[in-house]
DNA sequence: GACAAATGATATTAATTTAGTATCATAAAG
DNA sequence: CTTTATGATACTAAATTAATATCATTTGTC
């Protein structure tokens, strides 16, 4: 899979946030709203806080607002920051890299691929995802 | 990742196959060349005779051949064999599929990646993987 | 200031997938 | 008929992913 559950979970609460008119969303809305268990979409909205792409708000009518304008939030930061760095392919097996990366056919083939595939990613902002 | 590293290691033994000057090459001799765990390679190998990839003859001097030439053999045949169908994207958690499926733009925007992913795997040969 | 309502931080458990091993059966060469 | 190779299958272990549970902290309201 090239996104994850919590890049996902992360991307539909994000997106949830961006649409919605109010300036702050609590976890029980989104939960309501994205059927997703409480527990983790707590988590996940603790990451993005932590990360700086949600500003938090604490006691009641506590919630979240997005950090910065749609425009500038990226699905490859939330990639990151929930899958570490995108590699398609990491040519390490039993903890120790392939002796043939230097000289591998198919590695090179799939750097390609990987390049096209980030390039592609790149241009992914938090601000088409949520268009309506 | 894309390709794992069941798929992976069937393509280093089917190089290493299809280089080889003999016609045969028993598990010994791939076991010596390639470092993977005897008994693993051994599974692929059965896997890849099963799926007419390979030929294998048993008892002394037996082992394996091609069963058709490198140009025949494709990395998305391999893929498919020990992973599967190809998908960067299953919109499927906790075993439902995604309500959003239909509008959602993430996908739209990653199943376009993914079509341009398959189209470059489906051009990759073993001949050419397995060129000097 | 006490209390309730929200998030922050962290630890724990459960399920699933991936990785690796072991054993016995079968076929062919000599 | 013995040895050497692969065929088939069952099993165990490790790692990752998924999900939950618990307690701490902040803040608005009465
Ligand atoms: S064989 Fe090639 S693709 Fe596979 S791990 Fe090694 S370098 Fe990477
Ligand atoms: S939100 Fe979109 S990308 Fe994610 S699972 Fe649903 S349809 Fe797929």
């Amino acid at each position: 899979m090239l996104i994850n559950r919590d890049t996902d979970y992360a991307v539909r609460a994000l997106c949830f946030i961006a649409q919605s008119k109010k300036n702050k969303v609590s976890v029980g809305e989104l939960v309501k709203e994205l059927k997703i268990p409480r527990p983790f979409l707590r988590k996940i909205l603790q990451i993005l806080n932590k990360k700086k792409m949600l500003k938090s708000s604490k006691g009641p009518h506590g919630g979240f607002i997005l950090a910065k304008p749609g425009n500038k939030i990226l699905l490859t930061d939330l990639m990151k920051i929930f899958q570490g760095v995108l590699k398609l392919n990491k040519c390490i097996f039993k903890k120790q890299v392939c002796p043939n990366m230097k000289t591998c056919k198919l590695k090179k083939k799939i750097d390609k691929i990987e390049k096209h595939v980030i390039s592609e990613l790149k241009g992914i902002t938090l601000e088409q995802l949520s268009e309506k």
